[in-house]
DNA sequence: CTAGATATATCCATATTGATTATAAGAGGC
DNA sequence: GCCTCTTATAATCAATATGGATATATCTAG
């Protein structure tokens, strides 16, 4: 069935408000990339395409509830820590009917991203790649194929990967995508992921040191073989 | 007519999903200290509190859509420029039913939001008296009255004075609150209003000029009795 | 022409940042 | 046990940005 014919047995004004969803952006850093979790569309409209998992805000449910609720149904992870990004309410943005939704935006560790991916078989890994210049970006299957995305969920990635950078020096989201303990170079190198740039290393370590955020742990990594980093941790500020 | 009252003759459950609306905080700076435009309830619930302009979204109309027509209806101000501020959607945050809100964040100059005084008579200037501990806020009437909020209202200002500081100083916002040419001391009345500290003037100016967003304009502001000032004009980066 | 007020420019001490170089600490080969 | 390799961590220096104070310029009012 097309777009075209399932819209012909579709009743767009069957109602009189929108309806209102939210949509998931989850995110890890995999492989050096972001990367978000994607769900492939098997019915109209959009069949085939690539759609951020969501769903129907319930008349007795808080927008944060029912985004929880979301991830746990439909990507396997509890307790999500999500952070609303943006409202996306343009009248066409779904043929179905008028749906506004409300994105957003989980981080976690690599660790994470993978147990959903094993939890939720439907699950597809999409690398994001920042374009070097400096808005865009492309979804790419892990085998490398450009990933047609649904809706207008690519402006909502786009968007939530704007947000990640503007937030990255000022707030906790980089240690959001790193485990409990962590050395300072995974932590550069989550920074480096999102930002798309290089960083230079003293610096950086400085930087990170004086904010007061991080304490280091007494342990180190295990497994180097070379001289193993300090691990540190999150501490918020006092 | 309570709200007790009323509420008795509601049926919250009329509707199987959330109504949407929008809420506007429209902002000038005024006297010194930033001021929301509110409206005042005149009927339940929430008689007699203060509300921000809004308005429901209609089933074929954008979300921003929406937010300009209520900046037009509601307090005269056309073409204005609007920002997505924040969505709001808890279950309770109105009596009458579930409605979620997005919220929209309107800057203008002093004149603009004098001139919208004078064109919708019901409109209250609300100062917003920053707490200098940090977070929390006071809207008070021009006569210095504590003004009671209704709803969320209170969150919704302050979720826009908080972004508000955020934006300021990699964003156009604090030329936004002023006219097409001002001098930099009035840009840094400005900045020093929302920031709720007073500013270093050398390094101000070195950095506003620094950044290359404003040009000189060879004029000169009038009717001082002083050392006139050159009046600057923005200009988006290169 | 002078006084008063404010704009604008200059200067210096200090903090922050980018970049390079030096030292420390572990693993593994011999 | 010692050497080498690799990376972590520390130290150093130059360049830049910032806070704070002072000096100079330019207007109005009288």
């Amino acid at each position: 069935m097309s777009d075209d014919e399932f819209l012909r047995h579709y009743d767009p004004q069957a109602f009189d408000r929108p309806s209102i969803t939210v949509d998931l952006v989850l995110l890890a850093i995999r492989g050096g990339r972001p990367s978000a979790l994607l769900l492939r569309r098997d019915a109209p409209p959009q069949a085939e395409r690539w759609a951020l998992p969501g769903g129907f805000v319930g008349i007795d449910e808080d927008l944060e509830a029912a985004a929880v609720r979301v991830a746990r149904d439909k990507a396997g992870i509890e307790g999500a820590q999500l952070e609303q990004l943006y409202t996306f309410g343009a009248v066409n943005r779904d043929p179905r009917m008028r749906i506004v939704t409300v994105a957003y935006l989980g981080l976690m560790a690599e660790s994470a991203f993978e147990a959903a991916l094993g939890a939720a078989l439907q699950l597809l890994p999409a690398a994001l790649e920042i374009d070097p210049g400096g808005e865009g970006f492309a979804a790419r299957s892990p085998e490398g194929e450009a990933l047609p995305l649904a809706f207008d969920h690519a402006e909502i990635l786009g968007t939530a990967l704007m947000r990640l950078r503007g937030k990255l020096d000022w707030s906790n989201v980089g240690f959001s995508l790193l485990p409990e303990r962590f050395t300072l170079r995974q932590l550069q190198e989550v920074h480096e992921a999102i930002l798309g740039t290089p960083l230079n290393k003293p610096a950086f370590r400085r930087r990170m040191l004086d904010k007061g955020w991080i304490a280091p742990t007494g342990t180190r990594e295990a497994g180097a073989s070379f001289r193993p980093a300090e691990l540190y941790r999150f501490q918020p500020n006092t």
